[in-house]
RNA sequence: GACCCCAUCGUCUAGCGGUUAGGACACGACCCUUUCAAGGUCGAGACACGGGUUCGAUUCCCGUUGGGGUCACCA
């Protein structure tokens, strides 16, 4: 058994493909397949090497790991050997357009109201006319011949699924340039690697017609597959209209923990509670293919940062002084990370409660007589955990303020700002004189 | 234009002929905390529309509308 991933280095992963590798990964580690990172790169014009590292760096951020990976550009070999047998066998036909002519032809195709199909022009080309046209410099290009047949499948999602060959065009397999396209590239490595399921999104039901009936054609057995719906955006529409906020580098420069998207994206379109799992192990417990829905789904950032915020509320100070290690914060002690834990959104805004602890700032004074008042009631020494309760408490019998009145201008004046973590927690943090110059409006 | 998928609270969804249509998140109120946040309790909130089938449709069928997808010498 074995499953995979299939991305094609030519941009950067963004949710939607991370939900589509999550699922995978999490089906077989749950039913001991292996898990095969695939990268899709006979497309030379558009491939890089960046987006082979960044595929693999942002997989590993999320916590998927692969048993191996296979780059289709090293296999070239194989897709030619499959392709001649098809030859031989006269599934595929020459064919000898330009790309600019079969442009030409869907356009007037979709003028005229038709469906741009391919009308197999060159399918019916006598030996001589190939002969005149090779003799002219083309060069053939090869599609690969639908029967025209519906094609049915029991989909792991989706249940019956049939689509009308008859209604695509005959795919093309090599290119003019000798390149074999993904239809052929695909069928040969799920088919030579043991490939058992694939679950993909439901834009490629199409593509899974044209498959089935290549894996007929070569002689396999074609996989089992699974057609999830597609991400939208908050409005229904396509994600790939905000491919930029979406992409999982951006997410990650912004802060977002890795577990709490892959708890997102792995429970959003099935039926239980979207909430923080804290390893992709929790996660199996309860992982069926049949929980995922056929419906396209929202995905909303807004959740996403909630599921982060609350992620980081949960986080025990062993998990966290690592993470917070990796920012470059090691000298952070569990006493302070208790006290801000509360108040994240993102583990970077630790940085700004690390700055208004330890280093000077710019009080907010409301109302210098009473915030005086308040310095001479701090006790200079022998603080303990009750020490704000007590002050706070003196203060209060002193000015007679309680509640909001009370504790805001102190909020302020200790820490230029108007919320924050509990101050009980935050004021032996920042010791006796910062505070006091604080309260007396000194930059402190 | 053709083919395909989909349609339940704002969002993710449960439901597989008879339910007070359930849950989670968000939202509102209250409680707690002598601030904010966190936490607790309660509450409001949905079957897209029109035809059938049936004693009875959210559920089955058809159509309409709406959304999404595909129709590359990309993947």
């Amino acid at each position: 058994m074995a499953v995979r991933f299939a991305p094609s280095p030519t941009g950067y992963l963004h949710v939607g493909n991370a939900r589509t590798a999550i699922i995978n990964y999490l089906y077989g580690r749950a039913h001991a397949a292996s898990f095969i990172l695939r990268l899709d790169d006979t497309d030379t014009d558009r491939v890089s090497d960046e987006f082979i590292r960044a595929i693999e760096e942002d997989l590993a951020w999320l916590g998927i790991e692969w048993d191996r990976v296979e780059k289709q550009s090293e296999r070239l070999g194989e897709y030619e050997e499959v392709f001649s047998r098809l030859r031989e066998d006269g599934h595929v036909y020459p064919c000898f357009e330009t790309p600019e002519e079969l442009t030409l032809k869907r356009k007037t195709q979709l003028a005229a109201g038709k469906p741009p199909v391919y009308d197999r022009a060159s399918l019916n080309l006598s030996d001589k006319e190939i002969a005149a046209l090779k003799d002219a410099g083309r060069t053939a290009y090869w599609r690969f011949k639908l029967d025209g047949e519906p094609v049915t499948w029991v989909d792991e999602i989706h249940g019956d699924l049939k689509v009308e060959t008859s209604s695509l065009s005959d795919p093309v397999l090599i290119r003019g340039d000798g390149r074999p396209l993904y239809l052929l590239s695909s069928v040969v490595d799920d088919m030579q690697m043991g490939i058992t399921l694939i679950v993909r999104g439901e834009d490629h039901i199409a593509n899974t017609a044209a498959q089935i009936q290549l894996f007929n054609a070569i002689g396999a057995r074609a996989p089992r597959f699974g057609h999830h719906g597609l991400l939208t955006g908050p409005g229904g529409e396509p994600l790939s209209k905000r491919i930029g906020s979406i992409a999982l580098r951006t997410l990650r420069e912004q802060g977002v923990e890795p577990m709490a998207l892959v708890s997102y994206l792995a429970l959003i379109g099935t039926s239980d509670a979207i909430e923080n799992k804290f390893s992709t192990t929790e996660l199996l417990q309860d992982f069926y293919l049949s929980k995922i829905s056929r419906t396209p789904s929202v995905f909303d950032v807004d959740i996403l940062n909630r599921l982060n915020a609350k992620f980081l509320h949960d986080m025990p100070f062993s998990v966290a002084r690592d993470r917070l290690a990796d920012l470059g914060l090691p000298h952070i002690g569990e006493e302070f990370w208790i006290a801000i834990r509360p108040n994240l959104n993102s583990l970077k805004e630790v940085f700004d409660w690390w700055h208004i602890v330890h280093e000077p700032l710019d009080p907010l004074i409301d109302d210098a007589k009473f915030l005086e008042r308040a310095a001479d009631l701090l006790p200079e020494s022998s603080w303990s955990g009750d020490t704000w309760k007590e002050w706070t408490k003196a203060i209060s019998e002193a000015s007679g303020r309680k509640g909001k009145d009370l504790f805001h201008p102190l909020r302020r004046a200790l820490t230029a700002r108007d919320q924050g973590p509990e101050m009980q927690r935050l004021l032996p943090l920042m010791g006796y004189d910062r505070a006091v110059g604080r309260l007396r409006g000194h930059k402190a």
